[in-house]
DNA sequence: ACGGATGTTCGCGC
DNA sequence: CGCGCGAACATCCG
């Protein structure tokens, strides 16, 4: 489910649904989510603690309750937090939940476990090697161009693999890059190391195009359609859309596989 | 039935 | 060390 704006959107619906309540109950499956730290320790720690704060960095959330309790959480490929009633019936492949005080049921829930959740004192969720090897955040620190040149310019790669790194951006995923690259009009197996000034601050602006565009598809408390219910319609620009009319030009958009995902681009107005 | 899917990480080879 | 590649993770959907 997620990159930058679909998290983003987590971590706001997240605020609204914990703030001010107290947590009455904690369940943790014992499932790979909560990999390389400790699912009993999700469970005996969050009874009885509020949350103070949510921040969300590319695409991990960090969320600080009373008492130091932190968890970082991480939505993988699948990765779903969802509110339900008390008495409501769960979903499939929860994974973990809690229980509001007077309230209903914040679950997450994971068929795939490719997401992550991890209890750390939550003074120190910044200071996680998962958050400081993370690039610029684009909401939170903006896209410097300069920095994203310099940092493009020593890598030979793609520049769709460079941008999809979280170290170099932080929260690209494969749709962000893609619709970026076409707004931007780069083609995506450009060398990173090729592109000139005027090119870099295209791509800046097509990576806010895209984020803000994705964020603007978030109704009022619902989540994106596309990704909440199979068989919406993909909203977006080109990603999915290979063999389709671009939506700029009268060309046909093509299919090309980079670093093992795939993107969609316009042979016309991405030239290589 | 088969292939592919919004992500991360690890091992291997160059 | 940088980089590409493939695999692994587990499930669903067309």
């Amino acid at each position: 489910m997620p990159e930058l704006p679909e998290v983003e959107f987590a971590a706001r619906t997240l605020r609204r649904w914990l703030e001010g309540k107290r947590i009455e109950a904690a369940e943790a499956s014992l499932t790979r989510i909560f990999r390389g730290s400790d699912a009993n320790a999700f469970a005996s720690e969050l009874p009885g603690k509020k949350l103070e704060w949510i921040e969300r960095r590319g695409k991990y959330l960090l969320l600080a309750f009373t008492k130091n309790v932190g968890l970082l959480a991480h939505l993988g490929m699948t990765g779903k937090w969802m509110r339900i009633g008390r008495t409501d019936e769960r979903p499939s492949h929860v994974r973990a939940s809690l229980t509001l005080e007077k309230d209903g049921v914040v679950l997450y829930r994971d068929p795939r476990l490719f997401g992550r959740i991890a209890v750390h004192p939550a003074d120190r969720l910044f200071e996680l090697k998962e958050i400081r090897a993370l690039g610029p955040d684009p909401l939170v620190d903006g896209i410097d161009e300069k920095r994203l040149h310099e940092r493009l310019h020593r890598t030979g790669r793609a520049v769709k693999v460079a941008i999809m790194d979280q170290a170099v951006i932080a929260g690209v995923g494969n749709i962000q890059a893609t619709d970026a690259l076409f707004h931007a009009r780069i083609h995506p197996a450009r060398a990173a190391s090729s592109l000139g000034p005027k090119e870099v601050r295209a791509l800046a602006a097509g990576i806010r195009k895209s984020i803000d565009y994705t964020l603007g598809l978030q109704g009022e408390g619902d989540a994106i359609e596309y990704v909440e219910d199979p068989g919406a319609e993909n909203p977006f620009v080109i990603y999915g859309r290979a063999g389709h009319t671009c939506p700029r030009c009268t060309g046909t958009l093509e299919k090309l596989d980079l670093g093992g995902r795939t993107s969609a681009f316009c042979p016309h107005c991405q030239p290589a």
